[in-house]
DNA sequence: AGTCAAAATGTTAGCGCAACCATTTTGCTT
DNA sequence: AAGCAAAATGGTTGCGCTAACATTTTGACT
């Protein structure tokens, strides 16, 4: 016999029935420890591992559950991940991911696929699911979670942060600082890079329309704001921000005091660019970012930088996740898990 | 009727058989287009998902491909991911996704969890596996791959590249420029960065045992080489970068002339503690890493380092074992896909 | 020792699908 | 139009496991 040992198998040599094996292995506390004992030792003489697929099809449970992110290659969805990794483990799941490319098509076709494994429940990033991956989640009947961004229209659960608060907040900051001519880079224009550049024109406008008799700043009041955006449907890298610093010096014609990059990346090439254009930082030209990345601390001068928990928010996706997949509440209203402002020597 | 469609209900509304819906969703191109219609048809009407776990039951193949990885945090591992998840896609193969947090044990743990979705094939990283796991592989009668380095007793497939020889050759390039107070920061200290150290000693051993008549570099040859180690099993950070340069320069009361980083996290750090130490680079300080992330051909001095063709790697993983899963080839041999260095103006 | 509830174990049936083989239909050749 | 191979389709069965219910055993108490 060289087929692998299955249930029977075991139960034939421990001398019991099939369904105390699958006991032993699926609610050990309602077996005998005697019989478990045994089992157990059976199971470990055959090499015995159970069939998931079996296992799921009579159960109607998969053990999985379904995550899809819109990138691998950006650092800030693996923090989102380790943190789903972790809450995971006491719950028996399995995770598996999908990478959308930030495509929405591409993240339709992956629900679909994914959704045949019938999982748990279902993570997804962001709040831009078309119309038939609604339908179809809506049809599915599990749990899921938006995540990352808020939306007045959660298909399930929502956990984030408003893109554009924190982009208008950021822009508000370096107002304050007294910087009028602010470029604002953006790179890939994801709808939540879109959300922080709508906060970061939002925050300019409302400035403008405002008379403030005080000086609040280094540099006159009186100056009106002028932004500057450039952005490009390019991915986002470090070497991309340098590129983008010389766009819109460019098009400001040097004129342009502030960048804010629409995340972290950007903003450390805007920086290394600036040195070598000799640009002081801040006093000639200040540098924000967004997503508040390791380096940005430890560059010098510090990126000022916009983070968020992007750790507990995995972890909160999961634990709200299981709860509503044991039935134990069946509504939840979106929850904002906020941001900071980490402010540094580069503003 | 409110339960979920299966294939009966399909076959029932496009007036077919239940095997000839499966037909179309498995081997379309077996079914005359008209029934293909009519059944395309009837699963959109149905919002029918086909059931994963009676299909894999069935038909004995889990459509699953398991990868363990040794941190989610580490973005090497992600473009390895990238690869894989690439290389993935035209075969149809759902990936799950363990992190084992550098632990062999907990990697044990994992390989038997994974195992039990009978996946078409298990992709590894490094050659550490315990006992255990190697058996229980044998036992599952599944390809797999250990990837990223080399060894001379794989359990199956090996893709990598020799670590040792990629720390010697880095050492032997400082050496080259003639550097003779070389320091080694090491972290986590995991398998490969064992090697990567042990290439650096073996390098530096080979140095000092040689008599050279000629002078190769810009310092006095008759100094020998005196290395300078200082490691930590903290996981690697950029900050820890810095506070590893401290202690080596504290060890070797300052005479250090250049650094190894077992990566380039360390390197980016210990270049940015180095400018705040006012010292220049290369001339007061070489520093050299390990990865070749982006940003270390992007600071100023670029920051020289060891690449290695992550993404293929990953692809190549998967293409060999969808080769040995469908039978074509049952042995190969390991495969070293080389590294290189990326000399910068760091060294 | 006898009673009885609770704990432990077993029996039966079916989850949804695809492999296998049997049968029917199609389309081509003479 | 007849004959025939190939293509298309269908019926039956079982993959390995667990839910639901049925039965037996245990042990706490009078």
């Amino acid at each position: 016999m060289n087929r692998k040992p299955n249930l029977k198998d075991v139960a034939e040599l421990a001398g019991v029935s099939a369904i105390t094996v699958s006991r032993v292995l699926t609610h050990p506390d309602k077996v005998a420890a005697k019989s478990r004992q045994k089992v157990e030792q059976a199971i470990a003489t055959l090499g015995y591992i159970r069939n998931h697929a079996a296992s799921a099809l009579a159960s109607n449970r998969s053990g999985v559950l379904a995550v899809i992110i819109p990138s691998l290659s950006n650092i800030v969805f693996n923090e989102v991940l380790q943190g789903i990794y972790s809450a995971v483990k006491p719950h028996q799941l399995q995770v598996i991911l999908g990478d959308c490319h930030y495509s929405p098509l591409e993240e339709e076709k992956l629900i679909a696929t994914l959704l045949s494994q019938a999982p748990e429940g279902l993570i997804l990033t962001g709040t831009d699911q078309t119309d038939y991956a609604r339908k179809l989640l809506q049809n599915a009947g599990i749990p899921v979670v938006q995540l990352m961004e808020l939306t007045d229209h959660p298909i399930d659960i929502n956990i984030g942060f408003s893109h554009f608060a924190a982009g208008k907040a950021m822009t508000e900051h370096l107002l304050a600082r007294g910087y009028r001519r602010i470029g604002f880079l953006g790179a890939r224009m994801d709808p939540r890079t879109q959300h922080r550049l709508a906060g970061f024109r939002k925050a300019i406008e409302d400035w403008n329309a405002t008379s403030r008799p005080e000086n609040l700043g280094a540099k006159p009041q009186s100056v009106r704001c002028e932004p500057y955006v450039v952005t490009t449907s390019q991915s986002s890298s470090i070497k991309l921000g340098g590129q983008l610093l010389q766009s819109v010096m460019a098009e400001s014609a040097g004129q342009c005091d502030a960048v804010f990059c629409c995340n972290d990346d950007l903003a450390l090439g805007a920086l290394f660019a600036a040195r070598q254009m000799n640009l002081r930082i801040p006093a000639d030209l200040a540098i924000a970012g967004f997503n508040d990345l390791e380096a940005s601390a430890l560059v010098d001068p510090g990126i000022t930088s916009v983070a968020s928990p992007r750790f507990a928010m995995g972890q909160q996706a999961v634990e709200l996740l299981m709860q509503k997949a044991s039935g134990a509440q069946t509504e939840f209203s979106p929850i904002d898990v906020g941001f900071s402002i980490m402010v540094r020597g580069s503003t």
